[in-house]
DNA sequence: TATTGTTATACTCTATAACTATA
DNA sequence: TATAGTTATAGAGTATAACAATA
């Protein structure tokens, strides 16, 4: 429901039509708002998703460890898990004192796994012109332009 | 200067590695903050860059036109113009007693010919890597996934 | 001294609503 | 009645700073 693009002009776009980083972020939008739309019957928001995602693939993970994987900060993690927990989809166990272990419940499981249906079906409708072999060249394209460049500090 | 990501992960990214709109989006928001960070200098935002190339264009175009173009509500087109005006850059002349038509100014021209260059250099350190014929191709390829699925509403 | 989790807080983006003045 | 521009404001998302408890 949150369409704000970059696109759609019927006057002349120019020379943005030109640029890799334009139409990189045209579709990156129009794919989250799908994604986040896809979601919202589960009243879960992607990094929502991401995170019961990670955690279920990380059993005992920790709330900085997630953080840092997702790029979230601590202190935003704070009331994210917050929320997860009081909706019973995450338990929590002091691990140390400071650390707590996280695991999916029940509920956090069977969660998980309409959210991996969900996100399925999603893919499918976005992507699903491409072969599976057009989309694993893509994913690796990709993954190479961010990995020669993401040399970024710490 | 501001990296919030999907990726890094030294957890195991497990489900996430096989979507494209996972990559996509950890691309684009790496692809948008060097462009940011390029044209900090210049004391722009890719959004009033976004906005000087479509007047630059467009001479004559009006604030609510532009909107329309860039997905930028006509709320906060306002203040965004009004900036841009203060700094001389824009040009407004009423074209009826509602709308007013949008001009660059000399200087506005002048820093429209930074913004290119830095443009330039931007797209070509993030995707320098790639020959200008799979450029073009993913050019095509994204405009493909998004005019398939745009059929969104007004 | 560094790290984990937490709170409080600020700034930016994006969105809605309501107003004015024109058409 | 609909449109262009404006203002005010609310809500996300993301950032910093500071603190307590622990390592």
């Amino acid at each position: 429901m949150n369409k704000s693009v970059l696109g759609v002009a019927e006057a002349e776009t120019a020379y943005f039509d030109e640029l890799l980083g334009y139409h990189l972020r045209r579709l990156s939008v129009l794919v989250m708002s799908d994604f986040a739309d896809s979601l919202a019957p589960l009243k879960l928001k992607p990094t929502d998703a991401s995170v019961l995602m990670m955690i279920e693939s990380n059993p005992g993970i920790t709330q900085s460890e997630v953080g840092k994987a997702l790029g979230i900060l601590r202190a935003n993690m704070a009331p994210l898990i917050g929320t997860l927990v009081r909706r019973g989809l995450i338990e929590r166990e002091r691990v140390d004192g400071r650390s707590q272990a996280m695991r999916l419940s029940g509920s956090g499981q069977s969660l998980c796994r309409q959210v991996k249906s969900i996100t399925r079906e999603h893919e499918k409708r976005l992507f699903g012109k491409l072969s599976d072999a057009a989309k694993t060249r893509l994913i690796a394209q990709i993954r190479g332009l961010w990995s020669s460049t993401s040399a970024s500090a710490p």
